[in-house]
DNA sequence: ACATCTGACTTTCAATTTGCTAGCTATTTG
DNA sequence: CAAATAGCTAGCAAATTGAAAGTCAGATGT
């Protein structure tokens, strides 16, 4: 794995910290899928059309960092892995809301398509992302919220619960 | 100006789109600087470490991205030009605020420091990073909202406003 | 008048990172 | 025993990054 020389490592400024953790083409856009529930090399290659060196080098960067765990499961009798959320990888979920929010205002979808919405599913009511429903008030815990992607399935996706 | 192929440029995601344009080691950090006040290329170079080259290529490509605006002004009777935030640009203060919340939390300093705080300037109490004073539970828009940031000066810097 | 300085870049070129393509290694299924 | 599968690793070319030097236009010093 080739060296990752931080330009701010350990720096003061928690902003530059997580930049160092997260500042590339690919760690947000992983993180991203892990969260609504991709757990395999896979999986996470053929929906990001990485590179397996890449995604290899990136899956185990988020590991060190602390971000995903390695867990092993038994899949067709043989014992494999997947990738699953940390703490502290779940916990990079209103960055992703704050990617979210900012990218459907200001930013442009090639082909027109429906919006990624945030669900309650307590009041299955939409909300703009954040740690409260817009719609009944009410707290929105990560165990409540699905997002609906609907470029990808009509059906929202609980997100995924870290590993504990 | 080198090429960029974006790997979800226009896609239907809104959080790939948004990583399309910040996805990379020093745009988050150009627009944290930006927001903390700096504008000028010298500044955001002394500040950053960044090489010449490739910040004036990230100041342009956020220029084309609409985040930053070139604004002309005067300095020494010579015409020169400063980056400022466009609205989008400003917009980006959620993604921020997360970003250095999720470091506080999750990533630690080398030397031992003290933390970022975020300050309501009209109660004059610290807050957690958001949309609402923690405080004093009154609404923080930006205009009144500073960061202090010990290990760069002892006062906190007002956040600069976007240009119009 | 002339050299120097300064801000904001370009240019050059080497080092690093990325992406593609091809393996490789168990294990299980046919 | 052959093929399939998941998850990598290796090799190499292309793209990106970084350090250092060069450019350029107007100001300033002498």
């Amino acid at each position: 794995m080739p060296p990752r020389q931080p330009r701010s490592a350990g720096a003061p400024c928690p902003i530059g910290r997580a930049v160092d953790v997260l500042g590339d083409r690919w760690s947000l856009l992983v993180l991203r899928n892990a969260t609504v529930g991709v757990t395999r090399f896979d999986q996470f290659r053929d929906d990001l059309g990485i590179a397996d060196n890449i995604l290899s080098n990136r899956l185990n960067r988020l590991v060190e960092s602390g971000l995903l765990t390695k867990v092993p499961y038994r899949d067709d009798g043989r014992t494999r892995h997947e990738y699953r959320l940390t703490t502290a990888g779940a916990d990079l979920l209103p960055v992703l809301h704050a990617l979210a929010h900012w990218g459907e205002q200001h930013t442009s979808s090639a082909e027109p398509a429906e919006p990624m919405q945030v669900i309650h599913l307590t009041c299955g009511h939409t909300t703009s992302p954040g740690d409260r429903c817009d719609h009944c008030k009410r707290p929105l815990p990560r165990s409540e919220e699905a997002w609906l992607r609907p470029w990808q399935s009509p059906d929202p996706f609980r997100l995924a619960e870290p590993v504990t």
